[in-house]
DNA sequence: AAAATCTGTTTCCTATAGTGAACAAAAGAA
DNA sequence: TTCTTTTGTTCACTATAGGAAACAGATTTT
């Protein structure tokens, strides 16, 4: 056995890492999962596609599931697995906050292409930016370049009919109530079609998920 | 069953959630991590109390390993388990996706007191989830209890005219046009308080932030 | 009320994960 | 070379996880 066994020994104990796994009460964790969802045994187990007595002696700690049974569980009750294993549940859930925009009364940005009217906009630390946008562009030669951000975005036509560039597709002619989702990242523009400017709402991501 | 889970249900459909876990070459990611320590197979008994022929076994993708011997892997070998299940960090930058929805033309999921139309539900892994909803619901006794997801709402009147009840706060009236951002693990809903019954737009987080 | 349906638990049984020993191949040590 | 020692894999066996069905308690129906 190599030196480096002990030396790692060392570092780990020295790192104060917790030498120990904790408990993990999973079975604990899944019922509360469960029971938060109002969802029966018979519930998960069509979901997950394990069987009842399976799922009850998992949350009374009677048998600890197989790693493909784990899958199971995360991919059946559609969450990720640190979301299983953490049963610190008093994560800051931040929950209650609430942002009120009423027609109209959004921050404006306008830019020569687009005015922008960012709704939401009292609300910091939020994972969506919500915004209404006025197409002002009437032909793709209005943009210097494509228009491009990290992230995924949402956007349905309000009013008018606009026509979407988009760096890897033809462009697509979008009418009242169409809608698109589309990776941001991908070179976008828009430009109005209609007699009068285009109205869209958009919705983009923000931040990065780990 | 109360509204809540078909809701959920709907969401969950429209996440395009993958049903099946993929792979997750767990035996190939130890194994990495062993060589990358210069550790034999010995080494990695000692540290977990596995036995030599089991991890072989892991490595090799001969046996899912039970969850408890999973903890003596991270407690053994110092890591984390995401550290564990994170080799496919080739994360494909995702980016050109795009899924288009006509006026109409999304996935109905009815429910008693809401009809989703859920948008964008050819795209998986999407970050958002943006759906229409038509609510049907009158009076908040429609509701048998608060809809309640983890994650942040989006939301704007298309047409008619609402009463947003949530948790922690008064009744909320909400023109069209009007929108309104909130934590959606505050117990929320919807009533329409316009003649016919109002159109909104929401787009729901979904994921957990680590 | 009884009957029928659900809930969750428990009882088998089988499928399989985990272990120790035997194994073959490689690496030193003589 | 030959004899050890150490590597990883494979075998045979035991321990245990997973599934079908029986079970009892609660709830709903009739």
């Amino acid at each position: 056995m190599p030196d480096t066994t002990d030396q790692d020994a060392a570092l780990r104990i020295a790192s104060g890492r917790k030498p120990f796994v904790e408990p993990l009460r999973l079975g604990e964790r899944l019922r509360e999962i469960r029971l938060s969802n109002q969802w029966t045994l018979e519930d998960v187990s069509q979901r997950t596609g394990l069987a009842r007595s399976t799922l009850s002696k998992i949350e009374n700690d009677q048998i600890s599931p197989t790693f493909t049974a784990v899958q199971k569980l995360i991919g059946g009750l559609d969450i990720d697995l640190p979301q299983l294993l953490s049963p610190p549940r008093q994560q800051t859930r931040t929950m209650g906050r609430r942002d009120l925009t009423r027609r109209g009364q959004g921050d404006l940005h306008p830019t020569p292409t687009y005015e922008h009217e960012l709704l939401s906009c009292e609300l910091a630390q939020k994972r969506m930016i919500p915004f209404k946008t006025i197409v002002r562009a009437r032909a793709f030669e209005d943009f210097s370049e494509w228009v491009r951000h990290d992230g995924e975005e949402f956007l349905m036509v309000l009013e008018g009919e606009i026509l979407l560039y988009s760096e890897f597709y033809e462009p697509l002619r979008l009418e009242c109530g169409d809608s698109i989702y589309f990776d941001s990242a991908m070179g976008h523009a828009l430009v109005s079609t209609s007699e009068q400017d285009a109205v869209v709402l958009s919705v983009c991501t923000r931040g990065e998920a780990a």
